[in-house]
DNA sequence: CTGAAAGCGCTTACAG
DNA sequence: CTGAAAGCGCTTACAG
């Protein structure tokens, strides 16, 4: 009895509206060229291509001119047309392996909102980890339009894409902190998470933990700089580290893994690699009748928007992905057009959150709990600029 | 001690690989035209236009050659080009007030893969509600290089932007499920909740509760399909509903609005407009003491993808908007490119998926939680088509 | 089935 | 400061 029976279908299509209808609507024909608006001022088409492009040497009485009969006329420049006469870039394609994930989503909007301020436009596709050549696929055939290339290299299929855009292609990159070594072959962005990592771990060791494990995001170098911090702070407390586990991105993974971790009764607090994680270690412990934070404390990275509405309400590393995708937005600009591109950005450092789901660990002498003080919460913000070397 | 203090920029810009590393790394010339393909094929340059668009009327043998031709200089076609010719539309808009939020990005998520599918390239742009001319602006900006429009029209922003899209230009909408004499003016996709709304509405009184309270998502007609599923089960349970509220979609927005309901003791059950607001009315709940569900059952819409692993795993109504994004551009498609356009898409009706958030009211006699009886939870499916009337 | 023409709407040089 | 030229890489007709 509670199952659904409509009449009407759920997809619908419906007839494009009669030729009449669409003159109506349109103020303008559907064709207003740089010729048009020339005729209309009086002037040759040129410079009316020299007003759209803001060219400094245009009489400002001839420029107001050109500029009133683009309002007439309703003209908007054809990007296809600027971009085939070889102007100046004017929009930017994202390649990414996922778009709807909390990092790769924020750091899209921050692409999208600078694109928007400096009237760029911005394209998306996704990139599968299929194999190498459809990465070549998937990035050639995202370049055609496309007058530069942000790409979203936090996993594999996203470092292979970038690994695949030609060099002769304006292209800049999110990557995860490099190694103190390591020197990016692409302009790139990250946020160095090391820090933040050591002050989660030692939170937690802070809080009478006896030791700290770890969930990990996937990495392929074998570490991560959050692994390295989460390890550098147990080694600051000579405490040897527990194996990390890793294995994936998702609830569903930390799920398992905190399945596996719950079963262990010596693990008290575990440092996961992101959210989801966290959120999939919470809810196995919670399945395991290990109470969070009493039996065991859980600490998770990114802050994602909703981890404050949690129950218990997450403790975790906050990042700001948006403010990084502006960030690389602005770095692929300094080399594509230096003039326009945004300076002195503010990027906000990773730094731990405290909310609930830490707390000293079980049979804890009272006072234990804050043997190393607790952290700083204050906002530490840095500058930091985009800068050419 | 816990604050970081990093000694390399955390954004950080390299310079470009110099002109010779570019060249070894680029397989080609930068830009291969039609004309060299057909120089290396011996045929002229439109045949190679011919093949490319997959016209019939080319011999195979020839084809071939230039098929080979093709490969051999690693051609690809320009974009830009092509459309400036007048050549098929090859390229989506997608205009939305959000990309982060779970239907937002799940159906822009379907979106892509569609487009990707069929070799159309996605353009992604955010139309903000500051008010009707900078809507205007902004899709008149988005479609410069565009061929074809989606509006993501689920609010307010999105339906003003839907407004803004000239007739002359091919698009199709995602809305919300129309009433039923509502006539959308453009091609439209939708999920109608009505009946999943109902459905819940009656298990939540099947289970004992005496109402069940609504926290709306926002309406700018002053009802959802949601809401009228929720009164019409009130109806037949011969309930009188209690005034709905809305005000925001988000968790924050939930919670403020479950502080307010958790202070009405009599409030046992609520049915909210998405699981955000769910998230943040559970919380607001445990903090008010009240607990979930033994004290009040909270049930959700959408199904995000973390329902299940919230502590209680949400009861909610799923919805597939990944589907309903591949809908939208089928039916766009068959305007654009009817030939290409994908038929008899499969979109799963929205339906009650049973957890842990809900359960009988505080002090119900044993056995009346199945009262009514429990829905069905089988995975109904109904074959859609986008239709054509 | 294939080739030669004209042009899409702009932008760069290059002239004055 | 402004105008006339050439051309970006394709696609449509139109011819054969």
């Amino acid at each position: 009895m509670y199952v659904t029976g409509h009449n009407r279908p759920t997809v619908t299509g419906h007839t494009m509206p009669a030729p009449a209808a669409l003159k109506e609507n349109s103020d303008r024909s559907p064709s207003v060229s740089i010729r048009d608006v020339a005729r209309e001022a009086g002037v040759s088409y040129q410079t009316v291509s020299r007003v759209i492009n803001q060219s400094p040497s245009v009489k400002s009485s001839t420029r107001e001119t050109v500029l009133d009969a683009i309002a007439r006329l309703g003209f908007r420049p054809n990007r296809a047309a600027r971009a085939l006469a070889g102007g100046p870039v004017q929009s930017v394609t994202v390649l990414a392996s996922n778009t709807s994930l909390y990092g790769f989503a924020a750091a899209l909007e921050g692409i999208e909102e600078a694109t928007r301020e400096v009237g760029f436009g911005m394209a998306v596709r996704v990139v599968e980890s299929i194999g190498p050549d459809d990465v070549r696929d998937a990035v050639e055939h995202a370049l055609e339009p496309a007058g530069a290339v942000i790409v979203i290299a936090f996993d594999r299929p996203g470092v292979a894409a970038l690994e695949c855009v030609p060099f002769d292609v304006p292209a800049a990159a999110m990557i995860p902190a490099p190694t103190e070594k390591e020197v990016p072959r692409r302009p790139s962005v990250w946020i160095d998470e090391y820090a933040a990592a050591m002050d989660a771990t030692r939170y937690l060791l802070g809080l009478g933990h006896e030791t700290v494990h770890h969930l990990s995001i996937p990495t392929w170098t074998g570490t991560t700089r959050r692994m390295s911090g989460w390890l550098a702070a147990l080694k600051e407390a000579r405490v040897p580290p527990p194996k990390p586990m890793h294995g994936g991105w998702s609830a569903e993974w930390g799920y398992e893994a905190g399945e596996k971790l719950a079963r262990d009764l010596k693990v008290t607090a575990v440092l996961c690699g992101n959210d989801d994680i966290a959120l999939g270690a919470m809810r196995a412990m919670h399945e395991a009748g290990r109470a969070v934070p009493a039996d065991v404390s859980i600490v998770g990275f990114d802050d994602v928007p909703f981890a404050r509405f949690y129950t218990p309400a997450l403790t975790t590393v906050r990042q700001d992905f948006k403010a990084l995708g502006r960030a690389c937005f602005a770095t692929l600009m300094s080399f594509v057009d230096p003039a326009r591109a945004a300076r002195g950005l503010e990027l906000p450092e990773a730094r731990l959150v405290v909310r609930e789901s830490a707390g000293p660990p079980p049979g804890a002498p009272r006072g234990s709990s804050q043997r190393r003080g607790a952290p700083s919460l204050a906002g530490k913000r840095k500058r930091a600029t985009a800068q050419r070397p």
